[in-house]
DNA sequence: TTCCCTCCTTGTTCCAGCGCAAAGACGCCC
DNA sequence: GGGCGTCTTTGCGCTGGAACAAGGAGGGAA
């Protein structure tokens, strides 16, 4: 999945090369000749972000476009009461704080990295830029907030009206994508305070839930890690509340 | 606010020259040159719809785009129990159903009328060429999605942190748009039932707030209507959990 | 005017899930 | 290898809000 071949050292040789590969990967710029990636490219630069470390914070100017290139990243909003919630998760290959590249003028949120990162960063005039130059990608651009869209209004729809166990069994058939039958056990790695940040629920509940699946065979609730051994099981707990 | 002088005829009289001037009125077409817009108009088509009814449902092929000429519709979804929540309230004026402009081939969730409703319909496919046709277009549509993507997450972080009482107390600010500190008392036009969809919530709990509220002279709670008597107080209650 | 339909109010009961708090487990750093 | 910080588990009490239900009131149609 990742453009990255696995064997090359982690921060260093960020080259051209490896930038133009990451970016073709990215589904907005698959639209655009390989020339032009590869001028993109160009003007990307690498930046390590240590775990825990914030890439850009809610409300600050939105005066730079992300991808993360390698570690995880998550994208937070923190209520009036000082909760968090999880907006969404970002893998290896993907964009964020995009925001700055269309309307918006500060973030709408925060990110932060999960794990030790490698973020390619743009100034985000340079993606308007492109945006305008370019229509092919700025339709990729609206295909891919559309399906956001889409997303986000299945959450609210979720938050609205699904319980929490639904919600935990369902975050976590998402986060190891499409279904594998009668595949190895698929894992997520997250914290039992992610996820609950990411189900709009406490960690207590979190914990608490994870552990009763524990015991019922149904996953293995380990630290900062989640296996599903019976993802059968799982989708007819997402399914009815 | 809207396109449409207030003396005409309700439904006969959607003239080619009314369309025009609706169309010009949408942000997103906005950027288009008149000569486009009135191209535009003429592939339109009105339709009325009696309240109630629905304009298409959630699942169906998204075959149309549409405006709201007069009268307000929702969009809403249902979850596996049945329960329905409110995504988003069309006024006069505003297009909806616009999936099929771009990636999606459903409509994502249903639109209903609230009113006696007259609505504009275009061909997705006509839509899709202007977009491919016109940069400025697409771009305007970016915007656009990317405003309703910062709201439909501002209303995940809502659900997922802020109690009953705040929601409620926000959405009517909400819909009553920017605060007017000294000016004549808003009203919402809204059933507690649709109130109780848009906030996540059920008819009991809407209808038990804002007797709670109209005994304290915070706002007026009448039949399908609920007249903000109090912003202020209002405010604080959206404020804090 | 009368009927009927939709919308609203309000009472009672119950439980899912949160808040709080204390203790246990794991892994890292020095 | 010991100390420490982070992550996790679990018990208990409490409460916000849902479920269910019965009654009231406004408004449109005929």
């Amino acid at each position: 999945m990742s453009a990255v071949p696995p064997h090359t050292s982690p921060q260093s040789a960020w080259t051209i090369e490896r930038r133009s590969a990451l970016l073709a990967a990215v589904p907005f710029f698959a639209s655009l000749p390989p020339a032009v990636i590869g001028e993109l490219a160009a003007l990307f630069h690498a930046k390590t972000i240590p775990r825990g470390d914030f890439v850009f914070h809610e409300g600050q100017p939105a005066e730079t476009v992300h991808i993360a290139a390698t570690g995880r990243l998550k994208i937070i909003r923190t209520a009036a009461d000082g909760r968090q919630i999880v907006l969404r998760l970002i893998q290896p290959g993907e964009p964020f704080g995009v925001a700055g590249g269309w309307g918006a003028v500060t973030y709408p949120a925060s990110a932060r990295a999960l794990d030790h990162a490698v973020v390619l960063q743009l100034p985000a005039r340079e993606f308007s830029r492109y945006l305008h130059r370019h229509p092919a990608l700025a339709l990729a651009v609206l295909n891919d907030l559309a399906a956001r869209l889409r997303e986000a209004e299945a959450r609210i729809l979720d938050a609205e009206t699904a319980n929490v166990e639904a919600r935990i069994a369902r975050a976590l058939l998402r986060l190891v994508g499409p279904v594998t039958p009668g595949g190895t056990a698929q894992s997520v790695v997250l914290s039992r305070q992610d996820l609950a940040d990411l189900t709009g629920t406490t960690l207590s509940t979190a914990s608490r839930v994870l552990s009763a699946r524990h015991r019922r065979g149904i996953v293995l609730a380990l630290r900062e890690r989640v296996t599903i051994l019976d993802a059968a099981a799982l989708a007819v707990l997402a399914g009815e509340g």
